[in-house]
RNA sequence: GGUCCGGUAGCUCAGCUGGAUAGAGCAUCAGCCUUCUAAGCUGGUGGUCAUUGGUUCGAAUCCAAUCCGGAUCACCA
C-alpha cells in the first residue's frame, strides 16, 4: 500500500477511535503531498469534519495529530495550518523505502491479476508507409500495453492489418499502368514507400481524368465516377474478391513489399507484436452474427435486403450492417474481428487504440455486440486519442503534407548525432557506440515528444520543438540517467548491487530535504504505474520520470555523492541514486525508451 | 442541426474523483563549471484558468447557459 493510503487509512481508524459513532467514509478524507512552503510531508486536510465533528479546525488538528503520532509509527510530529493537518513522516520511512526497494527491478509493478488483455495498435493500410500519425497510435499502443503487463495482466500486442479493398487496388492498377514492372529492388526504394508512391500516383490520374471529363462537359460527380481508372480499380476489387489468380497474385506481391518495408520500420521503432491479424481473412466475419440477430429480432431487414440496427433509443441513429446484396461493411467485420480476438485469447479486456474520429464507430461497435448479446461487448475500450496536426493543420496524404515516419526518425537521429557533437561528447566511444547512442537518444526524443501529452487531447507537432532536446524530453531524463551511471561506475558498483552492500547501513543523521524529496517522490511511482493503467494513460509516466530526473538534477548539485560528508551520507545517497536510475529505467521501459550509460 | 471532445503564461502542456499564494518546459532576463557529466542547476519576468451565473466553509476543478475551435452523424474504411 502507498503510503498516501496507508495514512489515509490511519487517519480514518483515530478518526473512528477518537469518535465513536460518527458518519465517517474513508473515502472522504483527503491526503496531498504538503506543499514545500510548509513543514511537512503529506496533509490532512480538516476541513469536511469540522463541521461533522462541531470542531474548530485547530481543536480538531490537535487531537487527530496526537492520535497519529500515539498509534502509528509513520509520524515524526505534525503542524496545523489554517485547517491543514501536515505531518512529518519519520525519516526511519524513507531509509527503510531505500532499504527495502534500491535494487527492486519490480518496483512500481503490482501483483498479477491473471487477466488476459489485448492491446491493439499501429492498425495500418497497406497502401502507403507509415507516417507521422501512426506514430502516436504505435508509441500509445506499445506504452499502454507496457503498463498493463507492469500492473499483473497478460497482455496481447495485436496489429489488424488492413490489407485488402478499394484503396489497395488504387495502388495496384497505378503499378500496372505507371511502374514498368518496377519492384523495390530494381527501383531502390523501400517497398511501403514503392506502393506508396503509386497510391499518390492513382491520385494524380484521377484527378487528371476528372479534370478532362469535366472540360469534355460532363459534371464532376459524374466524372468522378465515370473516371476510368477508378472503374478499373473497382473492377479489380471484384475480381479480388472473386479470387482471380492474376490479380491476388499481384496483390500477394506488393503486400509482401509493404510488410517488409513495415517490418523494417518497425524494427526501428522496437515494436513488435505477438498476433498479427489480417482483414482478408477477417472481412467476411460477422455474417453469421448479423444472421443470428435478425433471429432475434435484435435487428431488422429493409425491403431492398439490408439489415440495419436501430439504435435511436439510445441517442444514435440506425446503422446498416449488411448492404442489400448481402455483402458486409467495415462494421460488420468488425463485429466478426471482435467475437474472433475473444476467442482467440479469452479475454477480459480489449482495448482499440484508434484515433478519436472513430469515435462514434467504436461506440455503435460495442453497443452493437451488447444488443447482440455477445459476451465479447463488455471488454471492448476505445483508447482514443487526438489526431497529430501541423502547425498548419491537418496532415493530407493526399495533399502530400504527412511527415513520413521513416524520414521523422532518420531525421532525429541525425540531429541527436549534430547536438553530441557541437557538445563535444563523442570521446570514448567507438563508432558502433555512437550510432547506438544517436539511435537511443534520436528515437527516445520522438517518442518521448508523441507520449508526453493527454492521449486525449489532440496535439500540435510543432518540428521546431519536437527536435529539441532541453527540458521536458526524453534526453534529459537519459542524462540523467547517465550521470547516475557514471558515479556508479566511479565507485565500482553495478547498475543493481545486491542487498549486502549496504546491510551495514544504520540511519543516524537527519535526512537532508533534497534527499527526501527524491525519497518522496520514489515512493509514489508504485501509484503513478497504477493511475497509468487505470486511466489508460502513459503520458502519467512522461511527467513523472521528468519530475524525478528534475529531482535528481537538484539533488546532484546540491549534494555530493562519492565525497559525501561521512559514510553514511554516502551509503545513503547511494541507495538513493540507485533507485532512482532503476525507476527512471522501468518507466521508460514501459514507454519503449532506451537509457544510455553514458552519454 | 444532434451527439461527443477541447479552451489554463507569448508558445507547448501539467493540474480537473473540489482544498493552502494555479505549476512545468520552451522563449526571455540575471547568476553558477579548479569539485561525481553545464544535454545541468539557482533566481527574475510572464495568468481575467474562454465568458456569465449557480452549488460550497472553499471552484481552474462540480452544475447550467453562452462564445470559440475540432471530430462525427455514408450501402467509405
Amino acid at each position: 500500500m502507498s503510503l498516501a493510503a496507508q495514512i489515509k487509512h490511519a487517519t480514518y481508524t483515530a478518526l473512528l477511535e477518537l469518535f465513536p459513532g460518527a458518519d465517517i467514509a474513508e473515502t472522504s478524507i483527503t491526503v496531498n503531498q504538503t506543499k514545500p512552503e510548509f513543514k511537512g510531508d503529506y496533509t490532512i486536510v480538516l476541513f469536511p469534519f469540522v463541521k461533522l465533528l462541531r470542531m474548530k479546525p485547530d481543536e480538531l488538528g490537535n487531537k487527530l495529530g496526537a492520535a497519529l503520532l500515539s498509534t502509528s509509527t509513520l509520524f515524526d510530529s505534525y503542524e496545523i495550518v489554517s485547517g491543514f493537518l501536515n505531518m512529518t513522516v519519520n525519516d526511519n520511512f524513507w531509509s527503510g523505502l531505500l532499504q527495502e526497494n534500491f535494487n527492486n527491478e519490480h518496483f512500481g509493478e503490482q501483483a498479477t491479476t491473471g487477466k488476459n488483455v489485448m492491446v491493439e495498435y499501429s492498425s495500418p493500410n497497406t497502401n502507403k508507409p507509415l507516417h507521422f500519425g501512426h506514430m502516436r497510435n504505435i508509441f500509445l499502443g506499445y506504452a499502454m500495453a507496457g503498463v498493463l503487463k507492469r500492473t499483473g495482466n497478460n497482455v496481447v500486442k495485436a496489429n489488424l492489418i488492413n490489407d485488402r479493398g478499394i484503396h489497395i487496388c488504387k495502388s495496384m492498377i497505378a503499378w500496372q499502368r505507371y511502374a514498368n514492372g518496377a519492384t523495390p529492388e530494381t527501383a531502390n526504394e523501400k517497398g511501403d514507400h514503392l506502393v506508396g508512391d503509386y497510391y499518390v500516383k492513382f491520385n494524380d490520374a484521377y484527378k487528371q481524368e476528372i479534370k478532362e471529363l469535366v472540360a469534355g462537359g460532363m459534371d464532376e460527380a459524374t466524372a468522378e465516377k465515370e473516371a476510368p481508372i477508378m472503374k478499373e480499380a473497382q473492377e479489380m476489387l471484384r475480381k479480388w474478391e472473386a479470387g482471380e489468380p492474376e490479380v491476388y497474385q499481384l496483390w500477394q506481391t506488393m503486400n509482401g513489399w509493404v510488410y517488409k518495408g513495415f517490418d523494417a520500420t518497425y524494427k526501428r521503432m522496437g515494436i513488435d507484436f505477438d498476433k498479427m491479424y489480417y482483414e482478408s481473412d477477417t472481412y467476411l466475419l460477422g455474417k453469421s452474427i448479423v444472421e443470428e440477430g435478425l433471429k432475434k429480432g435484435v435487428l431488422f431487414k429493409k425491403d431492398d435486403g439490408s439489415v440495419w440496427i436501430d439504435l435511436t433509443d439510445e441517442g444514435l441513429d440506425q446503422k446498416l450492417l449488411l448492404r442489400g446484396d448481402g455483402t458486409s461493411v467495415y462494421i460488420t467485420q468488425d463485429l466478426g474481428t471482435a467475437k474472433l480476438k475473444y476467442n482467440d485469447f479469452k479475454l477480459d479486456q480489449s482495448i482499440y487504440v484508434i484515433a478519436d474520429e472513430q469515435n462514434y464507430h467504436m461506440q455503435v461497435l460495442k453497443l452493437i455486440l451488447k444488443k447482440l448479446g455477445e459476451p465479447c461487448a463488455d471488454g471492448i475500450f476505445h483508447l482514443s486519442y487526438g489526431m497529430v496536426e501541423l502547425p498548419t493543420g491537418r496532415m493530407k496524404s493526399r495533399e502530400g503534407t504527412v511527415v513520413d515516419a521513416d524520414d521523422m526518425i532518420d531525421e532525429m537521429i541525425s540531429l541527436a548525432q549534430q547536438q553530441t557533437e557541437a557538445a563535444g561528447k563523442t570521446e570514448g566511444f567507438t563508432t558502433e557506440e555512437l550510432a547506438t547512442l544517436y539511435e537511443t537518444i534520436g528515437l527516445g526524443a520522438l517518442k518521448f515528444y508523441l507520449l508526453r501529452v493527454d492521449p486525449k487531447k489532440k496535439m500540435i507537432f510543432n518540428p521546431q520543438e519536437s527536435i529539441d532536446l532541453h527540458g521536458f524530453t526524453a534526453t534529459f531524463i537519459q542524462y540523467a540517467h547517465a550521470r547516475i551511471c557514471s558515479i556508479l561506475r566511479k565507485e565500482g558498483l553495478p547498475k543493481l548491487p545486491a542487498k549486502e552492500t549496504f546491510a551495514s547501513f544504520t540511519l543516524t543523521l537527519p535526512v537532508t530535504p533534497a534527499e527526501k524529496k527524491l525519497a518522496v517522490t520514489l515512493e509514489q511511482y508504485p501509484d503513478i504505474m497504477n493511475d497509468a493503467a487505470n486511466e489508460h494513460n502513459p503520458s502519467l509516466l512522461c511527467n513523472y520520470s521528468f519530475q524525478l530526473a528534475q529531482q535528481f538534477n537538484s539533488f546532484y548539485d546540491e549534494h555530493s555523492i562519492s565525497k559525501a560528508e561521512n559514510e553514511e551520507k554516502k551509503q545513503l545517497r547511494l541507495m538513493l541514486i540507485i533507485m532512482t536510475a532503476q525507476t527512471l529505467r522501468h518507466a521508460m521501459q514501459v514507454l519503449g525508451i532506451r537509457l544510455p550509460e553514458k552519454m
